[in-house]
DNA sequence: ATCCATTATACTAATATGAGTATAACGCTG
DNA sequence: CAGCGTTATACTCATATTAGTATAATGGAT
């Protein structure tokens, strides 16, 4: 038996989380969010509606957007979420670590 | 912006979380599995799948059911149960205040 | 002007989730 | 032994979530 865990921010719906993060971070390695999208298996579509909803319930955008062009265009990420960003995976890591010792403390010696 | 998370057991899928714990509380108080959902509006088919699907996965049974009999039968929570139920309450309360406690860590002074 | 890869968005289809309905079996009580 | 309220379980139907498909629009490069 083992303790899972997920925590993510609310504003008015989910703002941000796990999924946001990877997407974004995707996004920074591969300057689209279409081949981010690509390289975490999810469809373009569902990936652009997602950070959509996002942006709008947080009321800032997270990814700047470059539309036709050269190579079609592109989209880099916000310092406003590249602090979110941070934020969020230094608390989810500090969380891991915090929750797995609380798990270990009270489930200890179970299991009759 | 406010944290939110869940936290829940596994062991070949989902084991124990918040919405068992309710419900077995529920039965504590009622004495039935069914009055139990009703009083969560919730079917009692539902709650029943529910529980068999964790007894299986534990290998141990939550409830110890009676069938039949003067009132139709009830349910008791189990002796394991009830372990299980303090354990996790015990865990999710204090996750509770150490995440809100890093949430305030790492946000504080957010938003740009 | 055409091509290209991307963003932007609407519309449809599949799937998963949950709710509801139905029915059997059980066993105490009167 | 008939009635009652419960557990136990199968089966259907509605609904909500998610995935997929299609199509436009953009703008620099050739």
């Amino acid at each position: 038996m083992r303790p899972v865990f997920k925590i993510w921010l609310e504003n008015n719906g989910k703002v941000f989380g796990e999924g946001p993060l990877e997407i974004l971070q995707k996004v920074e390695k591969t300057g689209s969010l279409r081949s981010a999208a690509a390289q975490m298996g999810m469809s373009y579509n569902k990936a652009w509606r997602l950070i959509a909803a996002l942006e709008e319930r947080l009321g800032y955008s997270l990814l700047e957007k470059r539309v036709g062009g050269a190579c079609g265009g592109g989209s880099k990420v916000t310092p406003y979420a590249q602090q979110l960003m941070k934020r969020y995976s230094e608390l989810k890591e500090e969380a891991e670590i915090v929750l797995e010792k609380l798990y270990l403390k009270h489930f200890e010696g179970f299991k009759t």
